[in-house]
RNA sequence: GCGCGGUUAGCUCAGUGGUAGAGCACUACCUUGACACGGUAGGGGUCAGAGGUUCGAACCCUCUAUCGCGCACCA
């Protein structure tokens, strides 16, 4: 067996493995096996995407669950693929057109334009899988799925034509939100409200019917002021009761406008007055319905004023018309104050503009199984992780609205609907809704626009899969994703489940998208701002593998990462898993310096030296937390366990303490210490291989610990320790260690080099460690442990009190005003606790209704204390 | 306005009623036969504030402050 190199060198074991694990086609799953299943569906990242330090994060905890699954004996399918991402690859490449050849895709043309983003996706497409596989992802490739794949399409296409025909997808013309910027209609989820600083704008109306007398109406949109079709006030309002069915003049193209009455106004905003305008503003719409007022539109689809008759503001961007309009009132002695005011406007999540609310014939769908989504949720068939995430999820379900699902881009699925081209108005079958188009397809044109693409997404869980991959694997097992696509995507799932029911029955639990959904934090850089390519605050998670190795990178990032909490990043925490990776890599390392490993290791617990059966003990402990910290998801505690055990408990204390043996000439000694190493090493690189699946590999294989992949090897179950005798060798190492850490302080504080061999002689009647005197000294770094019952130190002789007895350093006496400080500091110490301990003790209540255990405990500890006060005082008595 | 989450060491964060923790950073010593991407020791916290429940509160309850998120309102 080849010796480990000094240190590990991801860049070249981490893409060897990989490839090796690709050859065995490991990943890919197979529904014939009668193994129980596990899945997961990835999230499916935009095809033109890179890597982004949450896909690191998501796919990194999709790996974990899917390689722990794989090893407990489960098939696993984790099913990858890649979302066409409508509105976002289409304004990728319009950007690129414009800037490269100044051309729009009205220009080039419906045809032409597609063609140049299939373009696109052949040079920029599917990066991100590449980037995936470095990472270490265990996705069955082979099942690799698009939404623009020809049967996913199919599949889109006959939701909708299933939805339509239930009478759930209707046309209509409403209120919508349009983005000026991509010129589309956007659902309600895509619209973020954000507060801005504004102006409320005072204009004057003069009455038609009492010249000379002016109305002052409040808005924040002088330029609509052309779409005004009423006035409205409060029916209760006593200030506008007189002139309710009188008329205003329009103050910018002047047209009468009646003045009515409507509860819907608030008598208390502005003056009381609304100047209604139905065709830019949802409430003045509904106002506008029930008063059968018109609906004018006087912008056009690219936000710039569409009105003619006003020619200063016609063709003027919505914003400049704002000012300009502004401006006209003033000059025109219509406008008589302006006043500074903030408020909420709703901005397109993708274009970054405000959206405009707009009077547009478009798709939308009823909602279906709203009652059966919530239910599922509610009564926990579906489990969130953290569970506050249900309220949100309620919230949304209780208050949705018909969700609009055309959008006027080009990139997507087309809307499978034709209308024909000669309507004859009686006829009823001037539209036709269908996956195929009409069989007289030349007599009908196709709808111009293209589906939502969350339309596409919410299909993903099942629509991925084939009839046999679905009766082995859906439901899915669980969901990992961002809580920033609760709505659009998690919300939809399932209900897109519920209503289609690919499951193999008709009941919700089999029809369901998956059974638990955890949600991830969102990563943050230093400063807490969200990631973000415009402020270059996002590292690259390729750069991060190339200097830190992608176990490194994973292993960081997950020992900080909180369910449910944002993570702030930091570069530092990355490093820590590099160092954790050389950590884990070195001392494996020390155990091949002694020979092969034990594929089997036994060992007799009769023969264990007190230092193993300890570190046994923990081992077993720390299974136990993981397996718990596994079943809520709480991914950075199963990593702080295996961190702290290897480095703690197995590097720095057990490693340490068994050198005795390993370097001893007692062959039967040394080989029991160097199978309890194999014991430990074989655990950990099996309990580390779902979050570091590399390093894991090659250890596993360097050691020579199985023939075959660790991938497939079950986790390491709990050491049997059956020894009535645990707990009491448990403490004695405790006390042993605690003796020891007092020792390396004395030889700290007595300014003793790390590296001097120094003797300590230590006073006690103790007997039960002369056993272990070499391994204490070895601790130490102690030339010898001398044992002396009698020992009158000279006073200034450091000395400590342990459970061991009083340890004193053997060298001359310090500087007494040293010592004495010292002695103090530790007698005031030791005097804080036992003040702490015995106003506990002396309350009557503390000792009558505290459990007898707790009590018992504190007289214990008061006891130790105590005792441990005595002979510090005694040694800081000799120094006077 | 409603709802959710946070506030613990200089920094990033653990900690679900009984002795306040880790890593980083800092200080001192150390290249000791796995590891300087390392070892040993040390300094550093009235657990945001106030009140309550309890024998006992970082932890449970109420209120306040503050930061973040979601929803609603938005003339």
């Amino acid at each position: 067996m080849p010796e480990l190199p000094k240190t590990y060198d991801p860049r070249t074991v981490e893409p060897k493995w990989y490839a090796r694990w690709i050859d065995n086609r490991d990943f890919e799953a197979n529904p014939k096996l009668s193994k129980p299943a596990f899945s997961i569906v990835m999230p499916p990242p935009n095809i033109t995407g890179v890597l982004t330090l949450g896909h690191v994060l998501n796919n990194a905890i999709q790996d974990i669950l899917a390689r722990r699954a794989r090893m407990q004996g489960f098939e696993v399918l984790w099913l990858p693929g890649m979302d066409h991402a409508g509105i976002g690859t289409q304004t990728a490449v319009e950007k690129f057109l414009l800037r490269t050849e100044k051309k729009t895709r009205h220009d080039l043309g419906r045809e032409e334009f597609l063609r140049r983003v299939l373009d696109w996706q052949e040079k920029h497409g599917g990066i991100i899988i590449e980037q995936l596989k470095r990472l270490g992802c265990s996705c069955d490739w082979s099942r690799e799925r698009y939404t623009l794949d020809d049967n996913y399409i199919r599949a889109v296409q006959k939701a909708f034509v299933d939805l339509y025909n239930n009478g759930l997808i209707y046309r209509g013309r409403r209120m919508i939100n349009w983005d000026p910027a991509a010129q589309t209609a956007l659902s309600d989820e895509e619209v973020i409200n954000k507060p801005q600083k504004g102006n409320l704008y005072y204009v004057r109306y003069e009455i038609v019917e009492e010249p000379g007398r002016f109305l002052q109406v409040a808005t924040t949109r002088p330029e609509t002021i052309m779409a005004d079709t009423a006035m409205a006030f409060h029916p209760n309002d006593k200030r506008y009761v007189d002139l309710f069915g009188k008329h205003a003049w329009r103050p910018l193209a002047r047209e009468k406008l009646p003045i009515i009455a409507d509860e819907a106004i608030d008598p208390e905003f502005g003056t009381g007055l609304l100047k209604v305008t139905p065709g830019h503003d949802k409430l003045d719409l509904e106002i506008g319905e029930r008063h059968s007022l018109p609906a004018l539109d006087v912008l056009t689809l690219d936000g710039r004023i569409n009105c003619p008759a006003v020619p200063e503001l016609n063709g003027l961007d919505r914003f400049e018309a704002r000012k300009r309009a502004a401006e006209l009132l003033q000059e025109r002695g219509l406008l008589s104050k302006t006043e500074l005011y903030a408020n909420n406007v709703g901005f397109s999540e993708r274009s970054e503009v405000p959206v405009e609310p707009r009077l547009s014939e478009q798709w939308f769908l009823r909602y279906p199984k709203t009652k059966e989504a919530l239910a599922v949720v509610r009564d926990h068939l579906i489990r969130f992780f953290p569970a506050h995430w249900e309220k949100v999820y309620a919230q949304w379900l209780e208050k949705i609205q018909d969700w609009c699902i055309s959008r006027q881009v080009w990139w997507g699925h087309r809307i499978p609907v034709w209308y024909a081209k000669c309507q004859s108005p009686s006829s009823k079958s001037q539209i036709h809704v269908g996956i195929d188009p009409p069989v007289d397809s030349e007599n009908w044109t196709q709808d111009e626009d293209t589906l939502d693409t969350w339309f596409s997404s919410w299909l993903w869980a099942y629509e991925t899969m084939d009839e046999e991959t679905r009766k082995k694997f859906y439901p899915t097992s669980v969901l990992v994703t961002a809580p920033d696509i609760i709505f659009f995507w998690v919300a939809r799932m399932i209900i897109a489940g519920l209503e289609f029911k690919p499951g193999k029955s008709e009941r919700d639990e089999d029809n369901i998208p998956f059974r638990d959904v955890f949600f991830t934090g969102l990563i943050r850089d230093k400063q807490g701002r969200k990631m973000s390519k415009s402020l270059g605050n996002s590292p690259d998670p390729l750069e991060l593998i190339g200097k830190y190795g992608a176990d490194g990178l994973r292993f960081g990032l997950m020992r900080i990462a909180p369910s449910g909490q944002d993570i702030r990043f930091d570069e530092k925490q990355i490093e820590e898993g590099r160092n954790f990776a050389t950590k884990l890599w070195n001392v494996a390392r020390f155990r091949q310096m002694h020979g092969p490993s034990d594929a089997a290791p036994k060992v007799d617990n009769k023969k264990l030296s007190i230092f193993a059966v300890e570190v046994l003990a923990r081992l077993n402990e720390t299974i136990e937390a993981i397996e718990k910290a596994y079943s809520d998801y709480q991914f950075n505690a199963v990593a702080q366990e295996l961190y702290d055990f290897v480095w703690s408990d197995y590097c720095d204390w057990f490693v340490e303490a068994a050198k005795t043996e390993i370097f001893s000439a007692d062959e039967t000694k040394k080989k029991s210490a160097l199978a309890v190493m194999d014991l430990v090493l074989s655990a950990v690189v099996r309990l580390l291989h779902p979050f570091m699946p590399h390093i894991t590999e090659e250890l596993w294989s360097r050691l020579g610990f199985g023939k075959g992949s660790i991938q497939f090897v079950l986790p390491p179950g709990k050491i049997a320790l059956g020894d009535g005798d645990l707990a009491n060798k448990r403490r004695l190492v405790s006390e042993i260690y605690e003796a020891v850490q007092a020792g390396r302080n004395l030889r700290a504080e007595a300014n003793v080099p790390s590296n001097k061999k120094i003797g300590f002689i230590l006073r006690t009647h103790e007997k039960w460690f002369y056993n272990e005197l070499l391994t204490i000294a070895r601790l130490l770094n102690a030339e010898e442990v001398r044992l002396d019952r009698q020992y009158e130190a000279v006073a200034g002789v450091p000395v400590a009190v342990t459970p061991l007895g009083e340890l004193f350093l053997a060298i001359a006496a310090r500087d007494k005003t040293a010592e004495r400080a010292r002695l103090d500091k530790e007698i005031a110490k030791i005097e804080a606790e036992i003040r702490t301990v015995d106003s506990k003790l002396k309350s009557e209540s503390f000792v009558e209704r505290a459990p007898a255990v707790v009590v018992e405990e504190h007289r214990q500890r008061a006891k130790d204390f105590s005792a441990q006060l005595t002979k510090l005082k005694q040694a800081r008595a000799a120094l006077n």
